[in-house]
RNA sequence: CGGGGCGUAGCGCAGCCUGGUAGCGCAUCGGUUUUGGGAACCGAAGGCCGCCGGUUCGAAUCCGGCCGCCCCGACCA
């Protein structure tokens, strides 16, 4: 993408309003812009952002089992009279009439629907087990919108609910999702830590809320170091291994690692070695729940056993707050200039600096290089401005792409351009098909 | 929902107290000189001063009402 063809608006200056730095810096980069409170736009960059947390999300949650469909964001009171939650949501839920004079909302969650929808068709154990999820807009209208995207009214979440015959099944299909969570956040490039939930209305330890750690995270937490070391890596996972799953379970959640809201600082103590103990702050990106079967008992989701029984299924929910991501993102990775983009998530995968727009020989080779790196399947903003060298170096550091290719006379002279390191700052000078070559092996993979 | 604050050019702000031709910086447009870290100079364009009403010869400014937005707290993905 040439930069005088895209639209990018980046601002030199802070709008007053945004008090964080990840809303600071989505405004500044050009990424959303605020429509009303709690409610936004997403400009081209930021929408790239969005777009690309979402396809790994995807990508997790089918490796895991989990089936993709799409619900309605305008969702009918009746159905949620049934559950009986509508009266209960409190003024939380948007409340919309229609021409008909018909109660409907625009709906905070899924669970009536995804519960309807699934006694509508499945009514056999044959059927079990089952995990749907969708990726779909959501308004919750909260007293108090902030910090821009990280807690908006309107926001992008996934959520996905299980179905199982059992308790049995349910934990297996909740260590799918516990699984498949540590590896969407790890490609995400975040440090994310299950933390125990409060427990749910069966009681039991199956609610975990992951938070990655960040100094200007929302909650204060309260954790083993032992679990920040903690990563996947390339271990195989095989979804279909119950024991394998329940061994990852018992490794991740088997320290203590808790909010201030379930925090127990005796417990704290005696768990973990003085030495051991992390107090930080840390932001919520996602919950899984276990919730039995509060909701299929009322919606009447139940199967027929082999023993020809009716039982109501065991069901799960889980959650991951996809628009919340982009600022949270931010939050763990930036420094003094902008963002700092993992390359997992990062709007372009490189950017191309013309120190000397309107010079012949630099247009040429700026051209030529381009050509070559969109040839080689990489993501390019290439800075075709006639600006001064600090202004395009200032911009890019500020979107935070995660390499940088600067082209001037200077070195080519000696035939080379540089690359440079978002993160770090180091500096390479190479051929151009050699910086090409390294970023393609940079980015293979991902 | 309690407490506080702010609405003036795309963005950041001054002017309001003490009523009298609406300003500054950045960004934008044109020109000249520049050109490896957000250039300098000259010129230009851009405003229902949040909205409605009141007071006044005259309101961005004073008074009343409304709307919008932000911050702290309680609450939340």
């Amino acid at each position: 993408m040439r930069l005088t063809r895209y639209f990018l608006p980046v601002l030199k200056e802070t709008p007053a309003e945004a008090k964080i730095v990840s809303h600071r810096l989505m405004l500044r980069a050009g990424m959303i812009r605020q429509a009303s409170a709690g409610i936004y736009s997403w400009l081209p960059l930021g929408y790239k952002v969005l777009r690309k947390i979402e396809a790994i999300v995807h990508q997790e949650q089918q490796r895991a089992g989990a089936i993709p469909v799409l619900m309605p964001t305008i969702q009918s009171a009746d159905l949620w009279r049934r559950s009986g939650r509508y009266e209960a949501y409190g003024p939380e839920m948007l409340r919309i009439t229609d021409r008909h004079g018909r109660e409907m909302l625009y709906g905070p969650t899924n669970e009536e629907q995804i519960t309807e929808m699934f006694q509508a068709y499945c009514g056999s154990w044959r059927d079990l087990p089952k995990n749907l999820y969708h990726i779909q807009w959501k308004f919750r209208d909260e007293v108090r919108p902030r910090f821009g995207i990280m807690r908006g009214r309107e926001f992008l979440m996934k959520d996905a609910y299980s179905f199982d015959l059992d308790r049995e099944g349910a934990t297996r299909s909740y260590n799918q999702m516990l699984v498949a969570y540590l590896r969407t956040f790890e490609r995400l490039g975040l440090k994310a830590v299950p933390m125990r939930a409060e427990s749910g209305p069966i009681g039991g330890d199956l609610a975990h809320e992951f938070l990655i750690l960040a100094e200007t995270g929302e909650s204060e937490v309260f954790l083993d170091r032992d679990l920040v070391e903690l990563s996947l890596g390339e271990r195989a996972i095989d979804y279909d291994d119950a024991a394998q799953l329940q061994e990852i379970f018992d490794q991740w959640t088997g320290s203590y690692a808790r909010t201030d809201d379930t925090h127990d600082q005796a417990l704290f103590e005696a768990q973990v070695p003085e030495a051991r103990r992390v107090t930080a702050r840390g932001i919520e990106v996602g919950h899984i729940f276990y919730f039995g079967t509060k909701y299929s008992e009322p919606l009447g989701a139940t199967v027929t056993t082999r023993e020809g029984d009716k039982v109501a299924v065991h069901s799960g929910s889980y959650g991951i707050g996809v628009s919340r991501l982009v600022g949270a993102i931010i939050e763990a990775s930036h420094d003094d200039k902008g963002i700092v983009w993992p390359e997992s998530v990062t709007p372009f995968q490189a950017g191309l600096v013309n120190l000397k727009q309107g010079d012949a020989a630099t247009d040429a080779a700026c051209e030529a290089l381009y050509g070559k790196l969109a040839a080689a399947g990489l993501e390019v903003l290439y800075d075709d401005r006639d600006v001064r060298a600090g202004a395009k170096f200032a911009t890019m550091e500020l979107i935070g792409l995660p390499w940088r290719l600067t082209v001037g006379p200077r070195g080519l002279k000696s035939g080379t351009v540089e690359l440079t390191a978002r993160r770090g700052g180091a500096t390479e000078e190479l051929s151009p098909e050699a910086a090409v070559a390294r970023l393609a092996q940079i980015y293979r993979g991902l």
